[in-house]
Formats: C-alpha cells, sequence, structure tokens
DNA sequence: ACAAATTCTGGTAACGGTTTCATACGCCGC
DNA sequence: GCGGCGTATGAAACCGTTACCAGAATTTGT
C-alpha cells in the first residue's frame, strides 16, 4: 500500500530540502533553475500539499463558516454562489462551511466551530435577534465577521447590505410614472429593519414627487407571510374603489403572492385594477401570472464581498470595521401597470 | 498576548502526561481520579482540543464534501438541515463543506477536495450526467462516497434514491379514486431517470385499475421548465373537452404551475375541469391557487443518510456498497379533485 | 577591492494533538 | 511465590508542513 507522496519525498528527488521546496510552492527565494526542477518532480509525482497539514502548520483553519436562519433560505444558493466565485478566483482555496439554524434555536454548532474548530472567519447571512448572541460570541473569540445584514448596529466586523431605501425611491419613481397617486404599503414586522428600511424609501420618494402616502395607507403585518397578504387583500376589496390604493407595495414576495392570488380568486384584475410591487424576487415571482415586479438584491455580489473582507481582514490582522451598501435591482414585470384612470364600474 | 491553552498546559496543572489527558478526552485508560482532576482543571481552563491539529494528527480532513447542481437548489436547506443534524446527533462534529456547480461546469473546487483537502467524504445530490467523471475522480481517489441519485449505476458508494414507481402508483390510486380515467402524463427529459421512473408507476398503477394511459396522452419535454406546461396546456386547450384528459400528470412542480397558470388565464377550472398533480413540493407549490397537488422527497432524512452512510464507511474503512430507497410524500392539496361528471359545455 | 545588502539553501524546531512502547502496579489462579 | 493478565501512566515518536536561523553564494554600492 504505497502512502501518499508528502514533500520529503518530492525534495528527495529534486535533491533539494524540504525548505526549498515549500518555498518553491508558497513563492519565496528560490533559483530558476531549481524553480523549474523541483516543479517537474512535482508534476512527475503528482504531489499536492495536503491542506489539513499546512492550516495546522499556519495555525489557521482554512474555513469559514456561514450561518444562516432557516427561514432565510431562499437566498442561500446566491450567496453560496458568491462566496464560492470569491474563494476559487483568489486561488486561496477555502471550504465554506454551511449552517441552517433549525426551528429549535441551537447554537452549538456554532460555537463549536469557532471554539474548536477555531474558523477564520464567519458569515453572518441576514442575522435576526437571536443571532445576535453568536455574533457577540464570535467577536470575542476575535473571529473575523461579515455581516449580511440590514443595520449597522453591530459593534464589529463588516456590515454589508441592501440599500433598501434607495429601492423604495425607485419604486416610488416606477409607480409615480404609471400615474399612480394612491398607493399603499404593506411592511413586515415592526422591528424588521427591512421593513422599516424599504418604507421610508418608498415614502421619501413619494414625498419628493408631492405624493402623500396616507397613515391609513400604511399597515405592518406581524409576519412575512401570504396569509398576511391575504388578509389585507380582503381589506382591499372591502374599500371603495374610489378611494382604494391604486398600488400596493408588500415588504416581500411571499406575501406580494399571497396578495395577488386573493385578490385573483375575486376576479380582481392586476394590474388593471391595481398594481403590485413584492420584495425579494423570489423564484415563485416569476412562476404567477402576472409575473410579480419586485426588487431583487445582490445577494450574489454580498456573498462574494464578505468572502473579500473576510480574506483582507486575515491578511492585515486587523478586523475591518466597514460598511457596504449594495443596489438593488428593480424587476418590472406585470404585476405593474398604469393606474386606472377611472374607478372600476 | 496570551496563547490558547493547549494540552500540556493542562496537563501540567493536573500534573498528569500528555498522553493521560488525550485518553480522559478521548476515553482511553484512566483512573476515576486522574479522570475527575483532569476534567475539573479542562473545565478550569476552558480548555478545547483543536480540530485541526486533531484531524492532522489523525490523518483525515475532518470533513465532507456536499456537491449539486445549481439548478437543483430548491432541496439544499432540506439536505443541509439532514446533514447538519445527523453529524451534531453523532457528536462526530464534522464541517459540511458545499459547493454549488456554476453554470459553467468547473470541477476545480472538488477536485482539489479531492486531492488537497483529501475529504473524508463525497455527497453528491442528485447527480447528472456531468457529475459522473467526478465521481469517477472520487472513487480514483477511494473517497467515501454517497450519491443522492434515481439510479444505481454508479459502480461504488452508497446510492441514496426516492421511490419514484412507488409514488406514481400512489398518484394512479388518488386520481382512480377521484373518478379519473382518462389520464395524462408530461414527463421531463427522455433520459431523465426520474421522470421515467415516475411514468413508470403511474403507468404500472393505472393498469392495476385496468385504466389504459394512451399513448396519445404521454409526452416528454425536453427539459423542465414552466414553458413546457404552457405548451403542453395550449395542446390540452385544443383537445375536444369529451376526449381531453381530465387529469394530468406532471414530472415537476415548474411544469405543472406552469400549466396550471397557462389553463387560469384561460377560465379553466382547477380540478373543475382538469386536474393536476407535480412532483417536488417546491415553495411555490403552496403559493399557487389553487394550491398543487404534488409529491414530496424525504430531502432531509436523505441527506440524514448520507452522512451516516460515510461515517459508518470511515468508521469500518470499507466503502458501504448499498441502495437505500425512500418512500415520497403524496401532498393532496387542491389542484386535484372529482373527475368531471360530464364534458363541460 | 572590500563592505554591505540581497538572494539562495539546508538543517532544525516548531505546531498540538494521538499513538506506540515500555514500565509499573495490582489482582487472580495455580 | 510466581507467571499472566488487565489497568494505569509517562516518555518519546510521529503526522506533513511552514518558519526561523545560520551560513554560503551572489550582487550591489562606494
Amino acid at each position: 500500500m504505497a502512502r501518499r507522496t508528502d514533500i520529503a519525498e518530492v525534495a528527495k528527488h529534486a535533491r533539494v530540502s524540504k525548505s526549498t521546496v515549500s518555498r518553491v510552492i508558497n513563492g519565496g527565494y528560490a533559483s530558476a533553475e531549481v524553480k523549474a526542477r523541483v516543479a517537474k518532480v512535482i508534476a512527475k509525482l503528482g504531489y499536492t500539499p495536503w491542506t489539513t497539514a499546512r492550516n495546522f502548520s499556519l495555525g489557521r483553519a482554512g474555513c469559514f463558516g456561514l450561518v444562516m436562519e432557516d427561514s432565510q433560505s431562499e437566498w442561500i444558493t446566491q450567496i453560496l454562489g458568491g462566496i464560492e466565485e470569491e474563494l476559487t478566483a483568489k486561488h486561496i482555496s477555502l471550504l465554506v462551511g454551511s449552517l441552517v439554524l433549525k426551528g429549535t434555536y441551537d447554537a452549538t454548532t456554532v460555537l463549536s466551530w469557532v471554539r474548536e474548530r477555531r474558523v477564520d472567519g464567519l458569515i453572518f447571512a441576514r442575522p435576526g435577534r437571536r443571532e445576535r448572541s453568536l455574533v457577540d460570541a464570535a467577536r470575542k473569540a476575535k473571529v473575523a465577521l461579515s455581516l449580511i445584514a440590514p443595520d449597522e448596529s453591530f459593534k464589529s466586523g463588516a456590515v454589508l447590505r441592501s440599500n433598501n431605501a434607495e429601492a423604495g425611491r425607485e419604486i416610488a419613481d416606477h409607480l409615480y410614472e404609471l400615474g399612480h397617486r394612491r398607493i399603499a404599503f404593506l411592511g413586515g414586522p415592526k422591528e424588521s429593519l427591512d421593513s422599516q428600511q424599504r418604507f421610508e424609501g418608498l415614502e421619501n420618494g413619494l414625498k419628493a414627487r408631492k405624493v402623500k402616502l396616507l397613515a391609513s395607507n400604511v399597515t405592518f403585518a406581524p409576519r412575512y407571510h401570504p396569509e398576511e397578504g391575504k388578509a389585507y387583500a380582503e381589506k382591499w376589496l372591502k374599500m371603495a374603489r374610489s378611494r382604494a390604493p391604486t398600488a400596493v407595495v408588500l415588504a416581500n414576495d411571499t406575501m406580494a403572492l399571497g396578495f395577488m392570488r386573493t385578490l385573483h380568486a375575486q376576479g380582481v384584475g392586476i394590474p388593471r385594477d391595481v398594481s403590485v410591487v413584492g420584495f425579494d424576487d423570489i423564484p415563485a415571482a416569476t412562476l404567477f401570472w402576472p409575473g410579480l415586479t419586485t426588487v431583487r438584491q445582490q445577494m450574489r455580489a454580498m456573498g462574494a464581498a464578505a468572502c473579500r473582507t473576510l480574506l483582507t481582514a486575515l491578511l492585515e490582522e486587523q478586523p475591518e470595521r466597514s460598511t457596504l451598501e449594495f443596489p438593488m435591482d428593480l424587476i418590472v414585470r406585470q404585476s405593474t401597470g398604469p393606474a386606472p384612470t377611472r374607478p372600476a364600474p
């Protein structure tokens, strides 16, 4: 049973010391002649340094941890894609560990990453209140942090967030140009910063156009759920058409789809009678008819940036304290259209 | 700058040797008195063995790799959940590396896992044709394999698959009991084993009930895509109602939703005029109205089983060659109902 | 032409665990 | 009372890589 070739064997074949082989690999001093000779031997023997040994020697883990909530899994693919891209591109081949927090809150895995595995960095994707304690624990352990989160109230680590306010303003412009003047907003939980920022952006955008968002047309649902959209639709149906909003902005797609579905079942035309805008661009947004106009977060870019931040923090030994803001992309589909010129009969 | 406590420090405080501390931790010989003393010191110093060092010493990587295609990301959360569960439960705390294959096929990451990191095992989630070469590479490198895949033609590793045929039969029973006799099937690509097996199950189930699936009512689409569902819907609309199928089974939810959407837009009632069944239970299946009757794969269980298999293979040093079959769960929602008693006017 | 800086190279010591080996100590059975 | 066996412990070797240091070879500067 042949053992795997190690650096010593390469050294022997190339008639140099282990140190020299290591230097050739990692780019230290070495004469052109030696470099060539060693490279040839490496190729011939098919030698590859063993990552675990290298990490051990370097005193690092060679991996980042990714933490995210179960419920926010819609984005996981995109975030992973961005991370993957960044790590392979930089040729600092690190392994990405990923965790999906279970319904029952259980931090043991993450803590073991920090304490036992001593990961080189942690990426928190959209951390909620429950993850705060984890963020604190990580900070205490001096692990580099990247937070993909809507606020910057975290005291350490890099914060990457989408520009919700800007998106809100874009929606305002879009709807204004379609002629809408009576516009409503259905938010998520009051404490959700995403929801708040989206609302503020929309409000400011409308204000700039001299359109007022009536307080009666601003509601916050206790949770992001299609049922909330449905409930809001029922409320909408009861209003007199002449006073009902001609466009409704909902703080996420799930609610928006619940809203549309219910109206649709009642024969309300979208966007004929009312225009609908969501947030997030979940896959289902295209499957519906009409396709949902929504705003997409650049999750892929954020994942990549999270890695880049961690990598530089790793190299420079100083935990970067910075905030990066990512524009959101308004995806106009068929659920928004010109405002109805007169109330339906 | 205080160094992290290592095993030597614990040994010193407990007045024993490093070996003894190691044995206390890993459960070797040690007197009760020593055990207690060491445990106390460990607790006092807050010592935790460094995973990387341990793995290095043990000559293993301490992680599994998870490979899946980008397009099949709908399940990633569930699979991850299952893996997570299994690994933390067994207390063999391993880190899960995950990869999403990019559109442009790039195997470098996976190969680096095998060659450089020398992962202890690989989980392939629903590998397609392109991943075959990776599976082969992994086999050559003697890495333990678990394949979540619909076929068992792979020559090595454990294969975990859903019982598509059984699910097909269940659908047959379900539709039969609702009174459907003219039933159609729209499959995915001809070479998709999932699609084939689902079709065969349905056909056999109907045959057992003495119902014939007309060849003209069996079609295979070139891809799993809502547009294919739409195309099929247009075909359906052109048929005379008296001869059109009263129930349509589509090989995945995406197609099913495209189908429903198109019919719905044309005023066809579901399930009043036609019942619809999909496969996969994607999140959007509940967002639609009517909710889509579909079949769910036990992805969570399969993820967990994949880990368990790898773990036993790791312990017993012999790559397990086995096939595990998982039942699928028929989720009855509102898209299936009694067959129309007479052709619509 | 000689000192100083730079480039190159090999020997050796880490890194922090586990494992092997040797030794010592009971305890049992004869 | 002596061989054998299971238990308990410590010293030292080992895993594969990089880092450090010392010294040799080469280039650079004056």
